[in-house]
DNA sequence: TAAAATATTTAGACAAGTCTAAAAAATTGA
DNA sequence: TCAATTTTTTAGACTTGTCTAAATATTTTA
């Protein structure tokens, strides 16, 4: 069994892989968990010698497929608990992290599977995130970013890229949620900032918004 | 906020003081918590300085108001949990303990309200302990033991004392559960051991049994 | 009531996870 | 290409919660 702090830097590894293929910097792992390079290093020797992660110094971290399922394992946790805070327990989207983040650390397969099901085996947590499967299957969609989208396009809101409460009581504020219908009406050179009609409403948006915005056409 | 520890150590105490009231010796604590004397001492000193109980040297410690609070509030989301996991989940009440023992000290006042809303607000576990509400008030019940009964009285089992898993799956195993009807037809003066009926099934059990179910007449 | 037994505390150590400061390695760029 | 900059690692320290062994206090009992 791993520790808090073990789990939480495997799920951030796995999330830093995306963006860094050849290996996550032990700056940029830094960053993420918001603390010192030094502690990393200390941090990912002890990954190694689990063999959950691959490391070879000044070389940057990699997952190890045990780490790689052990990350999933905790994402698919927090997800799951999200959606279950949201759809059971009245929490706005933009109040779940922290409670999740707690959450996610709790040690019970029969916990998990049950409480999957008690969901109806959820497909995606309340930002739009693909929610893996008791087997770590995630279910991948075709979705972009609505700055990618081109005048007159259409498409449906199917997620947020920054999950941030700032940025979700934007959302909110603006009647923008998941599923719903945004056609592209302008988008102004200048600023790359967007003309769009929501609801038969139009509304101006920021290229901070519209880059934060996934898309399904 | 405080730390895992230092909640169980606050549990712990709370449990113990119904026993011992002039004070819970270190010794006892130690026992409960599975742990040495001296890093009970250690613990204590700590708790002390944070005025959550009060302590002196040699004379056993004892729960503040503030360490009461918080010992309430733990047991609280610990029995909400429980609940939430036999009523919602189809765990069976033998394997609620140690999940609930993680859940019990996830930190966020929304979420044990709202648990607490979405269960009906449950007034006790599946043990039959009640759940303290919001406020911290328990709901007293005037229950005995079944080995308090004499011959030929009736009660309604509604709790028990030991919540051991060996314990519980002995019950389901011959059929006792919360909430049915058990009369006393014989006891045995040499072993006190008893001829009950339940479901108008006869069934001897020892001392050990009668005197860990809680019996409402 | 004093010796023996028991209970409690103190002293010093350790592991986990973190930090600061300094050293070492890698990368950049003039 | 080699000096400057950046990145990473090492060294040593701190906190939390634990432990063992020893010292001290309390209680029991003969």
């Amino acid at each position: 069994m791993f520790s808090f702090s073990e789990e939480n830097y495997l799920k951030a590894i796995f999330h830093l892989e995306r963006r860094y293929k050849g290996g996550v910097s032990t700056n940029a792992l830094a960053e993420e968990m918001e603390t010192k390079a030094s502690s990393v290093t200390d941090m990912i020797r002890k990954l190694s010698d689990k063999q959950l992660v691959i490391y070879k110094k000044y070389q940057g971290v990699k997952l190890s497929e045990k780490g790689r399922t052990t990350a999933i394992e905790v994402i698919r946790k927090h997800r799951l608990w999200e959606f279950f805070l949201v759809e059971k327990l009245n929490f706005n989207w933009d109040e779940v992290h922290d409670v999740a983040e707690q959450l996610e650390h709790i040690k019970s397969e029969k916990l998990t599977r049950e409480l999957d099901k008690f969901l109806g085996f959820p497909k995606r947590d309340p930002h739009g995130d693909p929610i893996p499967d008791a087997e770590g299957n995630f279910s991948v969609s075709n979705k972009l970013l609505l700055s990618e989208l081109d005048k007159g396009q259409t498409g449906i809101c199917v997620g947020v890229k920054d999950t941030s409460a700032d940025f979700l009581r934007y959302l909110d504020k603006n009647k923008i949620a998941l599923g719903k219908a945004i056609e592209v009406k302008e988008i102004e050179d200048f600023d790359n900032s967007m003309l769009i009609v929501i609801d038969g409403q139009e509304l101006r948006i920021s290229q901070a918004i519209s880059g934060n915005l996934f898309i399904k056409k």
